[in-house]
RNA sequence: GCGGGCGUGGCGAAAUUGGCAGACGCGCUGGAUUUAGGUUCCAGUUCCCGCAAGGGAGUGGAGGUUCAAGUCCUCUCGCCCGCACCA
């Protein structure tokens, strides 16, 4: 049916209805957060963003899927924290600093300026009032705390270290920033190794809770996020045995200790063999040995261990089978890692295949002394037998499975004083030194006389000076400040220096949502009445890229927190969701493709509705999305509909009274309201939930002129209400043309009515051997043998029956019969 | 190699508990409105045969369980993501 020409229809204008609601709203407060112990509180939070300057689609996604939520749970009576800050250090800003001579603060201030414009305009329902940016001495003098806490309690040391430096960055990066042996934000940079005095933290003291800690979060995280921080803490258990060093005559000097997971094929191991790094190589090789051995440090540096092939050499000395007593050669090998374990492995060739490789290679035996259980011991093995198995030529320890030798040889160890049951683990220290300027100072002295010396709480914040040269050449820009470098030694007074180093930045998001939660607070960093109130973070929405950075950095700092006895929670979030990247035309987006989809762009172009709605409609939102400009005109061309419809409907006086199309009507309205609600509260399928919202509208232009005046004004008020959590600006002014009042997203939730959801007559699927031969409808609770006869009887479905013999039937209420023929 | 995930129309996808495969949207085709284009409205659109009524095939592939499989099981192929010489 075209649309009635008597109506003055009102054509969808999505920048004058988005502007005059953005200026209405400008100074509302309709999202301020306060403690409220009459309603249930929900935190939901997206990953604050780095202020680069702008926002792209990709951000838009996020903050619509969390905006949605929030909404949603206003409307359904919840207390509801929502809040938005800005990540503001980092080395961009130093970069821009160097490449326009603007101040790095300057230039991150006008950045969030810009950023938080673009935020408003896109209507997102923060409560500003709790707005914060890391960058401010406000925020950071409380990184400086924590760091003060931590130091402490022994938990923040300093160590010379053999750390990662990124030539591109000029400063060191953590593990974790280290992607395949290149720098994180440089993916063509190879990091360097350097030798350094570092500020590092000890998480390697909390990495059993982190692992333990996981079963809380089981079912609340996705479980590619769990597996890959049970990856990078990579707890292994094992055993470390003592090798004495022996050149035939007495054990002398310090032993050589080598970790294994497997003692129990101990008595295969034809050597040892060190990492071409290891502290031992000093003193056991000559010169043109330890020349060889920084060699191989040299050419392992930034490339794929896949391709590089194993290579070592004889060191000339021996070493001691502790429980064998057998002397064994020491090698050292490029494939041993200096940075796990020990340092220092025992070569077991018949049982391990990197040992394997490097012995064969080498002429080195290869010895077996494991049978698979249900086998006999391959004398001469073509390949390394990997698994467990019966121990055999192994001493008193023969004929015993593998995993009873591995606790006994470990026991047999510790009581001999040559080894004991280990654990290692693949997560090291955080390292949070940075030689850059835009971080937070690290609030320590070095003093001659005292040596390092922590600032003196009260003194607090330590502040970045504001005019500083940045060059990005050689070392930190701090210690070209005088005035910031020299200071009197808070023990003595006498002549002292500062600490020029500043924060990883990932220190700043390890404890941000806490700050949210009072973030005006200048004696603490929080009141922890606050945090209690609306701590654990109920939904926590961001990017997979932070499965192992940020996600593992905040839990720890969670853990330190609540040792403190700042926080009662062990975990920070009780829920986390990790949205699908948004792609552009079918190609990542990149700066340098030049294919970014910057957020004003659609503003200005769709309109802020259109641009949300679309990355929800999409796909569902943990699945990747592709932004295509016709698939955003689809659903333009939807929202550009709901509004012609309403305002044509309006100021009608042709009416018909209620009748039959409106049930219709007011059922699919039902239906659509059950689906949503559900979708909110479990799956969170916002591309379904639109799409049933476009089901209704399709079903309402069809009734459209057959619908009483009660009806439509039903329809059109919950149209509205539904549309609010995905399109703030057009529900807003549907809600207002249909003369309803206030902020529609403030409005209680409609409620569905099953009944009025409920079709009349149970439409059931006829099969005859499994195919669909016809449809009968029957009223809902027809008795399974009245749906047969009923189904039997149906002219479209006798022609498959006659002649045949009915062998089986089935009948499901509500649903289905089949017959079986023959 | 280990871990996590995914394969459904021309495209994005839907099918929530084993019960009508392809909702909704894009694109395309046709019609109406329009001087025309665009907009809007209506209809059609998995593939094959057929004017149609209708029939057959069909969810990467091969088997299996079941009255019934996109969904469960076994094997297999392909793709994506993370980790990776971790002793």
């Amino acid at each position: 049916m075209s649309a009635p020409a008597d109506m003055p229809e009102k054509a969808y204008d999505h920048s004058q209805i988005e502007l005059k609601w953005h200026t209405r709203w400008e100074n509302a407060d309709f999202y301020k957060a306060a403690k409220d112990s009459a309603k249930p509180k929900f935190y939901v939070l997206e990953m604050l963003p780095y202020p680069s300057g702008t926002l792209h689609i990709g951000h838009i996604r996020n903050y619509a899927i969390g905006d949605a939520l929030a909404r949603y749970k206003w409307m359904r009576g919840y207390n509801v924290l929502h809040p938005m800050g800005w990540d503001a250090f980092g080395l961009p800003a130093e970069n821009a600093a160097i490449a326009n001579q603007v101040p790095p603060r300057e230039w991150t201030l006008r950045n969030i300026a810009a950023m938080k414009k673009t935020h408003r305009r896109f209507a997102f329902s923060y409560d500003w009032d709790r707005e914060i940016a890391t960058c401010e001495p406000e925020y950071y003098r409380w990184n400086q705390w924590f760091f003060l806490q931590m130091f402490r309690r022994g938990l923040a040391y300093r160590k010379k270290a053999l750390v990662n430096w990124c030539p591109k960055c000029a400063t060191v990066l953590a593990n974790e920033q280290v992607v395949e042996g290149c720098c994180w934000r440089h993916d063509d940079t190879p990091v360097e190794q350097r030798a350094l005095e570092q500020w590092f933290l000890k998480i390697t003291d909390y990495a059993d809770q982190l692992l333990d800690d996981m079963a809380q979060l089981e079912g609340g995280w996705p479980e590619r996020v769990l597996a890959m921080q049970r990856n990078w803490i990579g707890r292994s258990e094992g055993t470390e045995v003592d090798f004495g060093l022996s050149d035939g005559g007495p054990i002398s000097g310090p032993p050589i200790h080598v970790f294994t997971t497997r003692v129990d094929t101990i008595y295969g191991a034809t050597c040892v063999i060190l990492a071409p790094e290891h502290p031992l190589n000093e003193r056991l090789l000559d010169a043109s040995g330890v020349a060889r051995a920084k060699a191989m440090v040299d050419t392992r540096a930034g490339r794929d261990p896949g391709d590089i092939e194993k290579e070592g050499f004889f060191t000339g000395r021996f070493a001691v089978n502790p429980y064998s007593g057998e002397k064994v050669p020491v090698w050292v090998g490029n494939f041993v890692l200096m940075g796990y374990g020990t340092g220092a492995i025992m070569a077991v060739p018949a049982h391990d295949e990197r040992d394997f490789e490097f012995c064969t290679k080498y002429g080195i035996p290869v010895r077996p002394v494991i049978r698979p259980v249900d086998g006999p011991l391959e004398a001469d093995p073509r390949q390394a037998f990997t698994e467990d198995g019966v121990v055999e030529n192994s001493g008193e320890w023969s004929s015993l499975p593998s995993a009873e030798a591995r606790g006994k040889m470990s026991a047999y160890a510790e009581q001999q004083g040559f080894g004991k049951a280990a654990v290692t683990y693949r997560i090291k220290d955080w390292g949070i030194s940075r030689q850059r300027y835009w971080g937070t100072p690290i609030p320590i002295i070095h003093c001659p006389a005292c040596g390092v010396v922590p600032v003196p709480e009260d003194q607090l914040p330590v502040v970045l000076p504001g005019h500083v040269e940045i060059t990005g050449t050689g070392r930190s820009p701090l210690e070209q400040v005088p005035e910031f470098v020299n200071v009197v030694c808070p023990c003595c007074g006498a002549p002292a220096r500062r600490e020029t180093d500043t924060m990883d930045t990932f220190i700043d998001s390890s404890w941000y949502f806490y700050r949210y939660c009072d973030p005006h607070n200048d004696r603490m960093p929080f009141d922890p009445a606050e945090v209690a109130y609306w701590f654990e973070i109920d939904q926590y929405i961001g990017g997979v890229e932070h499965a192992i950075l940020h996600l593992i950095y905040s839990r720890f700092f969670t853990k330190v927190m609540r040792d403190i006895g700042l926080v009662r929670n062990s975990e920070p979030a009780r829920r986390l969701f990790t949205q699908g990247m948004v792609i552009a035309e079918g190609a990542k987006m990149s700066k340098s493709k030049g294919n970014v989809v910057g957020a004003d762009m659609l503003a200005e172009r769709f309109g802020a509705d259109t641009a949300r709605m679309f990355v929800l409609f999409a796909a569902p939102p943990e699945k990747e999305v592709d932004w295509r400009n016709e698939g955003a005109e689809g659903i333009y061309r939807f929202l550009g509909r709901v509004y012609r419809f309403v305002t044509r409907n309006l100021g009608r006086d042709d009416f018909p009274p209620p009748g039959e199309a409106d049930r219709r009507v007011i059922r699919k309205l039902h239906q659509t309201l059950k689906k949503i609600t559900g979708d909110f509260e479990t799956r969170w399928h916002f591309n379904t939930c639109i799409s049933s919202i476009m089901e209704l509208v399709n079903v309402l232009y069809a009734e459209e002129r057959d619908i009483s005046s009660e009806a439509m004004c039903t329809v059109v008020e919950h149209l509205a209400l539904m549309l609010a959590p995905f399109a703030p600006y057009v529900s807003q002014e549907i809600w207002d043309e249909n003369g309803n009042e206030g902020p529609v997203f403030k409005q209680p939730w409609p409620s569905f009515d099953p009944e009025l959801a409920k079709e009349d007559l149970a439409e059931i699927v006829v099969q005859v051997n499994g195919k669909l031969r016809g449809r009968i409808h029957m009223s809902f609770g027809t008795s399974e043998p009245e749906l047969a006869a009923a189904a039997k009887a149906d002219e479209k479905v006798r022609p498959f029956l006659e002649g045949k013999q009915v062998v089986k039937t089935i009948a499901v209420l509500d649903k289905l019969v089949n017959f079986v023929v023959r």
